[in-house]
DNA sequence: CTTGTAGGTGCAAATGATTGCAAGTAGGAT
DNA sequence: ATCCTACTTGCAATCATTTGCACCTACAAG
């Protein structure tokens, strides 16, 4: 079975109806690798059915995350990205909010955070592909001089 | 010396301008207390401001995060708030996905994954007023029923 | 297969936020 | 006090995203 196919599967046993519209978006996200924004996915997917509108990219992005088929990353400037979920390959993000620049981190870190929420708070934490934002380390040493706020 | 002077002063010993515009945004998010959107200072400012623009008031607010005079929270529904910076009460926030309630919680509760991230990864997570996603305690009832992505 | 309907889509308007540019000004230098 | 200029503002255009609504369709029940 194909890639699109498979995915277009799950996302019906999920409960959620596939048009071609979805099954398109969905397959353009997992042949494209890596985050990407929404114009992107638009554009390309685009290709494959004409006609396709960027109102639907957006609404079916949102419900593909819903689903849990897909990942939100929220980038420095204002563009929300997405990216296929792998459950492989599970990790966050830390973004630096100076030079944008960005690393993987596993999520095995938030287990104690996590905990302590929920048993403090009652909190259940997200923990699905974060983002924290932060200053790199090449940056840190800018922030040192004065010229960014810490 | 009043509230609004204070404030000033201490924007321009940071090495910023202080125009008449940033004069009245700042002492407006000081009486304001509490988050509030952009639209809201905007329309309280303007009554002390005729003519001040609302994207000056965007520029404005963004320049007092980055000079850490100002807190900035994400909702839930796409609106950026904004209030004064309170030394004397450091927090960070919880916002259940599902029924926007929000949540205060002590910083402290980070410090040891803040300690970890920066030795393990050489980055320096902000410590100043994060925000966190999840699910509150009553609506978790709601996602053990399938009604919600966990 | 046909049909009914809950749910999805295209379109266009609205909303929140950013930006390029010409004109204005805060604040240090003289 | 006056001048200079780098920084700031108002304005309008633009961008990213959301939303209301009329029309359309996936899919399961018969
Ligand atoms: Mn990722
Ligand atoms: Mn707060
Ligand atoms: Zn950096
Ligand atoms: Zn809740």
């Amino acid at each position: 079975m194909s890639c699109g196919a498979r995915l277009a599967n799950e996302l019906r046993q999920k409960g959620y109806r596939v048009t071609p519209q979805r099954a398109v978006i969905l397959e353009t996200v997992a042949h494209m690798h890596g985050h990407h924004s929404v114009q992107e996915v638009f554009t390309k997917a685009e290709q494959s059915l004409p006609g396709l509108n960027v109102a639907t990219v957006y609404r079916t992005l949102d419900m593909l995350h819903r689903a849990g088929m897909v990942e939100i990353l929220s980038t420095t400037a204002n563009i929300t990205c997405f990216s296929l979920r792998d459950p492989e390959h599970p990790h966050y993000h830390l973004i630096c909010r100076n030079c944008d620049a960005m690393q993987e981190i596993e999520p095995v870190l938030f287990n104690e955070l996590a905990d302590t929420l929920k048993k403090k708070h009652g909190f259940s934490l997200d923990h699905r592909h974060l983002t924290f934002s932060g200053l790199c380390k090449h940056c840190q040493s800018d922030a040192a001089k004065g010229n960014l706020t810490p």
